[in-house]
Formats: C-alpha cells, sequence, structure tokens
DNA sequence: CAAAAAAGAATGAACATTCATTTTTAGTTG
DNA sequence: CAACTAAAAATGAATGTTCATTCTTTTTTG
C-alpha cells in the first residue's frame, strides 16, 4: 500500500515559480503552464497541490506573509523596551525586504491589488499583532504620539517598500547609509 | 467630405470605465468587452480610439498622471518659501486623493505592478520636476535633511497613498484631524 | 502489485482583435 | 433649406488564440 508521497520540493518549486513570474508579469498575465514549466512539473500536476489558479496564489501569499512575520519577530520579546524593540523589528523588516527581495516584492504587489482574497489579506494580517501591541506600549510610556496604528505604520514601515521597489527598479540603493537615514526618518516620523 | 468627429465623450467614458474596472478588477481581469459595455459602445470602438488594449492602459494611466500633477502644482510658484511650498503641495496631494479616490487608486496600482510599460512609467515622473526642485531648495536653505529624493518622497508623500488605500479598504479615515497628524509625520522625518 | 503521483494531450470557455455592415455626420447641390 | 452623398464612426457578429482545467494513460512508490 503506498502512503501519502507528495514531494515538498515540487510544491516548493511551485511557489518560487509562482513569485518569480506574477512578480514580472503580473498574476492574470502568469499562465499556469508557465508556472508548472519554471517548476518542471507537469500542468495538471499543480492541480495536486493546489486547487486552482486562485487558490496557488492565496496559498501563496498566506505563506510568504508567514515567513515574512515569523522572520522579523525573531529575538523580539514582549518585554523589550520600546525603542529598542522598534529598532529591532524595523531592522528585522528592512532586512528581510534586502535578503528576501522576491518574496518581499510579491508581497507588495498582492497587498496593493486586487488579486487577493479579502480573506486571505485578513489572515496575512493578523500576525503583526505584536508589533501593534509595542506601539501601544510605546504610547501608554509617552515615547509615541497616540496616532492611529494606520498612520503609525504609514510612516515607519510602509516607506521601506517603497525604497525596495525603487531598489529592484534600479532608482535607489539601499546600503547601510542611506537605511540609517530611513530608521531616523520613521523614528522622527512617530516618537513624540 | 466628413471630419474627424470621434466624441470626446466617449474616449471619456472609456477612460472612466477603464479606471473603475482594473481598480475593482484589475487589469488583465477586465475584459475589453466589459470595458465596452460600462462605456456604452461596442468592443470594436473601442479600437477606434486606442490601438489595443495595452495602449488603452497606458494612454490612461498617462493622462491619469498629468491630472494628478497639473492638479498638484496648481497654485504653487517656484518662489514661495519651502516650508509653505511643501505644505501647499502636500496638502494638494492629500485633497486629489480624497476627492479623485478612483483615479488616485488606480494611479496606485500602476505604480506598483508591472501592467504599465516602463515608457510609460518614465513619462509619468517628468511632471513632478517642480517637487524635486523645491526639496533641493529646501536642503540649499538647510531646512530639509540632506537626503535623496527617493527618501524624501517615501516619507513624506508616499505614506499618503498608503492612507488612502486603507481608506478605501474601510480601515482608516482621512479627515482633519489624522490628515493633520499625518502632515506633521511627514513634516517631522523630512525636515532638520 | 495496488494505489498514489505525475504526465501529456484533449476540452471548452473566455477573450482580444478584426470583419462586414449599418448609421451618423457635415459638407454640397439644387 | 431640404435632399443628397461620400467618408468617418459605430456596430454586432465572427475569428482565432490562449489558457485553466480535466481526462486518460503511464510511472513511481512502498
Amino acid at each position: 500500500m503506498a502512503k501519502l508521497q507528495k514531494s515538498i520540493e515540487k510544491r516548493n518549486a511551485l511557489i518560487q515559480a509562482t513569485i518569480s513570474l506574477v512578480n514580472n508579469n503580473g498574476f492574470h498575465a502568469t499562465p499556469m503552464s508557465k508556472i508548472a514549466k519554471m517548476a518542471n512539473v507537469s500542468p495538471a500536476t499543480i492541480y495536486l497541490y493546489f486547487e486552482n489558479k486562485q487558490d496557488l496564489l492565496n496559498k501563496v501569499y498566506i505563506e510568504v506573509k508567514q515567513a515574512f512575520t515569523s522572520y522579523v519577530f525573531t529575538n523580539y520579546t514582549p518585554d523589550t523596551p520600546v525603542a529598542d524593540g522598534f529598532k529591532l523589528i524595523w531592522n528585522r523588516i528592512a532586512d528581510f525586504k534586502l535578503k528576501e527581495m522576491e518574496e518581499a516584492l510579491f508581497l507588495a504587489q498582492c497587498d496593493n491589488t486586487p488579486i487577493i482574497d479579502e480573506t486571505s489579506r485578513q489572515e496575512g494580517l493578523i500576525h503583526l499583532q505584536p508589533l501593534l501591541d509595542l506601539w501601544k506600549r510605546g504610547q501608554e510610556e509617552g515615547i509615541l504620539k497616540p496616532m492611529s496604528p494606520y498612520l503609525l505604520y504609514a510612516y515607519s514601515i510602509n516607506p521601506l517598500s517603497f525604497l525596495m521597489v525603487m531598489q529592484n527598479r534600479g532608482a535607489f540603493k539601499l546600503n547601510e547609509e542611506t537605511l540609517e537615514e530611513a530608521f531616523q526618518a520613521a523614528w522622527n516620523s512617530i516618537s513624540i
């Protein structure tokens, strides 16, 4: 009797191919046949791992988002002082965007278009809770401005996405110096 | 003999339909037949006004971008003091995003995906020159941090796009109070 | 050797674009 | 100013292609 033996390598190859092709062409301009080809797999095989094209995209999105948040909160504990904790998390986010550029670009595209189901989008948000808690703590301690988390995010985290996209287009270079400037700008806009 | 009599109304209807449908479904998930239907026009008629689907998108992008920049720099002259000029331009951008939400969302989607030709994207950037000049002046006067324009943009202008998208998704409300907070955050991150 | 996994070819729907006609337009003529 | 006309504008239907998904067969697995 045979057991489940679907290969995790094939699944991963499919996910990587999806990320890369969606980054370069957009979701709807990416045929399943191309994803299959890039993953060295038959088109029919995709349907052993995913229900359909939309399900493939949703699953890729959620898994990449999980990888992102898990990366971001490594080494962070809720008892870290606010300023240190923020700097730590901010730098991990910047690291992720630099080192896992493909994944980060993919997330940026999903977050800015209607290609992702609303429910999958919601699911991707849950994991940011530790950052929201940190901000709340910072506001209670009078360190951070009493702003909506959306404003805090817009001015301290989101700019990194913009800079990454610009770097990807060859217009800008994120290096040690510009990262330091970016962090200072972020901190100045949200701290009291 | 008849002269050119292609109706500007039809062209505008096509542009509006494209903006609305692309906002809701994305470019590649929007069939020409739907654009035609929404514009009360036959599919074939689209090809009297635009070469093909990609040309339609490029033209819509460029025209909306022009409307945006022309709106943004109304009332600004290059001899306005830096701080006043920045506040003026920043508020016009915020106004545009609030009052012409459809157009602004459309631009945001185009700026964050590979659906637009690189050349059209370039063409859309040209018109920001007055803002770049203002920033240069501000840096020479020691009012603004000596940062790359990309950093200045990331921390003072781009956050508005994020907030608009969030407002569109019902998660956040841009009103007089939050706009004031947003402007303060922007100014704090770029000024010395 | 059975059952799952994988493959390649087949199917059918969706859609961008073109084609063949009809309708509208604005000069022109009586 | 009304009837006429030729060209542009507009149309609905046709065309051919692309592509998601399924079907049938082959391969791999334990």
